[in-house]
DNA sequence: TGTACATCAGTGAACGCGCGTTCACTGATGTAC
DNA sequence: TGTACATCAGTGAACGCGCGTTCACTGATGTAC
């Protein structure tokens, strides 16, 4: 038997997925996980601090899970191309989803609410707790690609973090839409598997070579500001 | 002297990207707006509505420079390349912004919070009312990559779509750390100038095309999934 | 031109409701002497 | 071994508050005859 606390997580972390943290009231958390009303404020002494309590377990799950991966790639001498680092997002995701009735869309659900906060005092938190375990990944990362500019590297990787909570925090939606529109049923595995390719050639595509036509047809600041 | 179903409609634009809808009471908006608190339900009948007409607002301006830019490019005689179908979603966004003060910030969070949105209703009525410009869109955007699969195109499309969304709903958050990081202060026009290369060329990478290591490193269900 | 009625925009005050939080209390277990 | 006290997990009921909504009403403007 689960114990209080941990009754209250589960409860809670589902619930807030499905309506967000403010349209989910104490009540319904305590209905749902039965136990006591008062028992929230009792061990997490508000609401505030439980939501916080819920991001958190989640999030040190799947850190240790990347951290894991993390290692692997560290041990492996042959040399790393982008899709091997985003890869190894990929195991740590699907472990979430594996624990719990949908934990991949629950996750990304709160990293999404964390980010949208405006007061953004999850946000700090978060950047704070896990610096170390996202500057391993970005450190890989930018070993992949030796020649792009810190800020270059910086909005690509919130350019695909957006893709990843996006489709990810959505994807019942999306899987839906796709199962009856294509006949295509895809898992969030299959999910995964089409977006880490596609944000590697995201990745890969250097800004610095005027290899493309694009920089034809409009100005193109992208390649003098990067390039300075 | 704005009439008083516009002064509602302005405070309740900027709260609800500030705070969320849920946070944003009709007294904040009502005292915001220097108008009478039953004059929300005397114009809009409920909170629930009021959200949907802010939204729509929004979903109008944006939809119609669209359509001016994707008139462009059909006047244009000049082979249709990806980056000139994603381009034409630069403006209508910058023009947005230009209306209101970080006017491209709110419409942003407002279509990620109607994302969001589990039960979907806000979506739903979206898909309906602009199927006509999203799909004209999808179809410019077909005619560069004849060879994509509809759902591969239908998925790309929505990992495209969270990069937006989250990237510009956030700007002001990235913006800032990009400042404080890299004494780098980029406007909307040149995070968007950003993104729309990165995603072209995530865009135009062919998934069936095996000219990549990608698929030794691990079992690829992609190539398998969009080739069959 | 005058009167009666209808429509419309807006108002001030109150309604009931669900919310997060608090408080006094219980009962079980552990600790000190 | 027995007694006193402390700590801990949990409880039931109530607290005050802010919420969206409603309602009776006002005053201005328009319309019909």
């Amino acid at each position: 038997m689960a114990s209080t606390k941990d009754k209250i997580l589960n409860a809670a972390e589902r619930l807030f997925a499905e309506h967000g943290f403010a349209e989910t009231s104490l009540r319904m958390i305590t209905t749902k996980a039965d136990v006591n009303l008062a028992s929230v404020n009792y061990h997490f002494g508000s609401k505030k601090t439980l939501i916080q309590a819920v991001f958190e377990r989640f999030m040190d799950r799947f850190s240790a899970g990347l951290s894991d991966e993390l290692d692997k790639l560290d041990a492996s001498d042959s040399s790393l191309e982008v899709i091997d680092v985003l890869s190894t997002l990929t195991r740590p995701i699907i472990l979430l989803d594996e624990l719990r009735p949908d934990g991949a869309g629950v996750f990304m659900n709160l990293l999404g609410r964390a980010y949208a906060e405006t007061q953004g005092h999850i946000r700090r938190f978060a950047m704070e707790r896990y610096s170390d375990i996202s500057k391993r990944f970005s450190m890989l990362l930018q070993a992949t690609s030796p020649t792009m500019q810190p800020s270059e590297m910086f909005w690509r990787l919130h350019f695909m973090l957006g893709s990843f909570i996006f489709t990810l925090a959505g994807h019942k939606a999306l899987q839906e839409i796709s199962e009856s529109d294509f006949d295509q049923k895809l898992t969030i595995e299959q999910i995964i598997q089409r977006l880490v390719p596609f944000m590697s050639a995201a990745f890969s595509f250097d800004s610095n070579l005027p290899n493309n036509h694009f920089t034809d047809s409009s100005p193109n600041r992208l390649s003098s500001l990067a390039g300075e």
